[in-house]
DNA sequence: GTAATTGT
DNA sequence: ACAATTAC
């Protein structure tokens, strides 16, 4: 089976202006060295196949 | 500006 | 090599 990697998370989709539900292809931290900094996730638009980045809670795996 | 990541 | 991502 293709391992899922991610569960799902709340986006809004720039390219299609819609909010959905997708799971990231990667998510990594991004923080500046000594703050906190936030996780973010690479996202692929269903609607436009557009690829795009976005925040997803920092209690994310 | 800074942090990491990656499609373009 | 650049853009974009968040928030401090």
């Amino acid at each position: 089976m293709m391992p899922e990697k991610f569960p799902p998370v709340k986006v809004k989709d720039p390219s299609s202006g819609k909010e959905v539900e997708l799971s990231p292809i990667k998510v990594w931290t991004l923080a500046p060295k000594s703050r906190k900094g936030v996780k973010i996730g690479l996202f692929k638009s269903p609607e436009t196949g557009k690829f795009f980045r976005a925040k997803v809670p920092e209690n994310y795996p």
